[in-house]
DNA sequence: TTGTAAGCGTTATCAG
DNA sequence: CTGATAACGCTTACAA
């Protein structure tokens, strides 16, 4: 049994502690605390630990905080890819809610990885965060087992596969791809080409079902030739197109996201065919691209920064009230048609 | 003087600590903390705690950890605006370097508002952050009085104006703009128009005057009319952009970032006129918007990623050896050539 | 109102 | 090698 050893003074090496501030004011730490916190403190009392801590420029230390509230006021957000501008608009979104909750975003890049979006939610038992928006686009068995008894809530954005008790929000991308055909066939376009993302993600697949349906329910043959599949970058779009326009001539092409289109557009301009005369093109994701191009580019919005924002709330729904029903919300998707469907927009 | 409380077996409700561990093993906590960390412990024992320590999947408490350590692992970084892919591109590298060193980076988002990096950096005394990235385009007398004697290390990418004792890593915009105007002149362009973002920032300040002294270095005449100022978003690019048209004709625009120059390839475009045929248009930054404009653009990359790089190494380097000199950086620009001045670049 | 001390979960120090 | 305990800096019973 060690003998207790009494402090005296400032021994703190220039390291200023709620101590530093109650040796000062001549009161106990607890009352420096109280009065910090604005609990209590006689008048005289109050004004000395105040003068005191302003004198030492005092700051409470946020990680012995967190230790005894058990909690960091920190969200995390995982995202596959900084790069692909719908996760900007979701984690920009998402940034405002937490930070008007007084707390502060923790930006996790997963590169999509499985293996380390398994580990990320392993890690969570490490309580370095209250809680976690998990953006994905492939929700494996891996996930599944591990997103049914996580330590901190999670809230996912994406289409979940069965049941696993988290709150989520999700694009309706096939009501999506649905309005896409529809605007493209109202302008009479039948050669309707799809430029998809890998299958092997979620959005991927069922855009590419929707895809089929959706010609089908307009009336049109579904022609694999008028299909490409490539990954959700510019890069894989423009050579995509590119394959696609040496074997087929398309009066219109839907792109799975903005990139893609991009690189669509990219492919037409470049090989000399008139956007939208000779083929229309139609994006995904609305996203902040599709105002830079030239011409602008027709997506469909599937709600990005709603479902980034969606998301932030639901989550912090969550820890305010961890009992509640689990929440699912959807959002209903909506064209914007800009220059790339339609001549002269707003030129 | 309270009675000392015992403690007995696993009353942590649902909580598993090291506590639990060591209770389960039949050890003390010092024992469990110690095999868990890999120092010392006989084979028997270790086995034991080992064993236990799966059983309850047992995973160390991150804040616990920090407050014991005085260090959170974590990393700020501060951008004014994640919607510009100049800091994506900055975001990107750092990041990259810092979970290479086994942190995480935490995201702020300042919009570039003076008052919250003020706070920010104020904030940094609560020490939930090991260090801190500012990206600031601004540095104003307030920060300097704060960067003085921050609680932690800060590394700043941008220009410093006075002596503050931080490391930083700077772009030299200036070199910059130089060659940018040399590779115009050098087509024969003479007439060479400069959109540039707003002046009360640095890098916007630090180009303009740059702008003026590489025309007289190129023996070109510096044209009032043909220098349009707004913003560095594609927004007022497109807006300053249709303005000078109405006012000049140049046959060059140089932009101060590739946003504006997206906008001046759209205002071009829409008013008919061939790029870079009748207009040349170079764009500052090399982004990845750089590649996806048709034409693309040519533009200065000033370094970008290579800043986020070595800010977050310096401030990696600065935790490790806190009383090293300072260091400053600075990268060399290079010009990166495309079809917006010169045709058929790799068509 | 104020002070004493326990406790948050770890790691580090020091005896045994 | 192992165990008891102090310490990190804070909040909060509880006691005076």
């Amino acid at each position: 049994m060690g003998r207790k050893r009494f402090r005296i003074g400032y021994q703190h090496g220039g390291r200023v502690t709620v101590r530093t501030v109650a040796d000062l004011a001549g009161v106990s730490i607890a009352s420096a605390s109280r009065v910090l916190n604005g609990l209590g403190g006689s008048p005289e009392l109050s004004a000395r630990v105040r003068a005191a801590a302003d004198r030492v420029g005092y700051v409470p230390n946020a990680i012995a905080r967190s230790l005894q509230a058990q909690r960091t006021g920190l969200i995390g957000f995982a995202v596959p890819d900084i790069g692909n501008p719908i996760f900007i608009q979701m984690v920009r979104q998402a940034e405002k809610v937490v930070s008007d909750s007084g707390r502060q975003l923790l930006l996790h890049v997963t590169r999509g990885d499985v293996a380390s979006e398994v580990e990320l939610l392993r890690g969570l038992a490490r309580r370095y965060v209250d809680g976690l928006i998990l953006s994905t686009i492939k929700v494996t068995e891996a996930h599944q087992a591990i997103l049914a008894n996580v330590a901190v809530p999670v809230a996912v954005t994406g289409q979940l596969l069965t049941d696993v008790p988290v709150d989520h929000v999700e694009a309706d991308s096939a009501a999506g791809v649905h309005l896409a055909i529809e605007h493209l066939v109202k302008l009479g376009r039948t050669r309707i080409a799809f430029v998809n993302g890998s299958l092997d993600t979620i959005p991927g697949s069922i855009r590419h079902t929707a895809y089929r349906e959706a010609l089908i329910a307009a009336g049109l043959p579904v022609n694999g030739d008028l299909i490409e599949i490539g990954e959700f970058t510019f890069d894989a779009g423009l050579a995509a197109s590119r394959r696609l326009l040496q074997r087929v001539r398309p009066d219109a092409i839907l792109c799975a996201n903005d990139l893609i289109a991009s690189g669509a557009l990219h492919a037409l301009l470049s090989a000399g065919i008139k956007v939208p005369e000779e083929v229309a093109i139609i994006g995904m994701d609305n996203t902040g691209l599709a105002e830079l191009t030239f011409p602008r580019l027709t997506s469909v919005d599937l709600g990005g920064g709603e479902r980034g924002r969606i998301a932030a709330r639901l989550l912090l729904d969550r820890l305010e009230n961890p009992d509640a029903p689990l929440r699912s919300e959807a959002i209903a998707p909506y064209l914007v048609v800009r220059e790339t469907t339609v001549k002269d927009d707003a030129a």
